[in-house]
DNA sequence: TTAACTATTAACGATATCGAGAACTAAATT
DNA sequence: AATTTAGTTCTCGATATCGTTAATAGTTAA
């Protein structure tokens, strides 16, 4: 239903994770990813397309060497995914307040931990 | 290697990630998590022992009937998850704001968007 | 214009994942 | 004690995923 599941599916993959850890510090091209992730080329090409239709990742040609892809991240997917995490630790807090409230029978402010 | 990657593979399935979202507002029995997300009791155990083991939720009889299993949230996964989301933001804003600099050479603070 | 290089796509086999139905365990009800 | 209920485990077949090798496209170098 929501992106978030295809954003995860993603992500589930170590080799993918790893571009995307990879991707952190800056562009890079296909091959530096399959050579320190320890995956062939075609393999990785392949986790790249999947990187590419979920959002994760931008392909673009080095402006030096046409032949090189300079893969860089693309961050949209992923604050996505940290909202709906964010969503879920807030509802959890919530849960965590309430109940502290419950016991210390003083509705707001408690000291959670 | 990281705990993540098994998070992340168990996030992947969009019946246990529904079970996530169902669990956000508080407990609830295996059965009516089944019903409610349309998957057969013995399918729902299996994403439930997925969940499990990943240490994504936790299982407790009920107290007032004991072949109830109430499952609840577990956030200390989500919450790994989480902070792997903000390390790679963090890394992105950095780069962004190195690139800002770049041009308006204005080393902190500037305005990215 | 060839040859070398970067990367992608195609075809195929191995492996993993998932759901459905049957059998089983344990607790509550009668 | 026998039956019903809640949930799990087992087995099996279908489907999906992943990696490898071979072939292809586009770009640079000789």
């Amino acid at each position: 239903m929501s992106k978030v599941d295809s954003t995860l599916h993603a992500l589930a993959d170590p080799t993918r994770r790893g571009v995307v850890d990879l991707l952190r510090h800056g562009p890079r091209p296909a091959g530096e990813l399959a050579s320190e992730l320890g995956a062939s080329p075609p393999a990785m090409s392949r986790h790249l397309r999947i990187l590419r239709r979920e959002g994760l990742v931008d392909e673009q040609r080095a402006d030096d060497d046409g032949r090189v892809r300079l893969y860089r991240l693309e961050p949209d997917r992923l604050a996505e995914l940290a909202r709906w995490l964010d969503e879920i630790e807030s509802f959890w807090n919530d849960q965590l307040e309430s109940f502290s409230a419950h016991v210390a029978h003083k509705p707001s402010g408690g000291a959670v931990q």
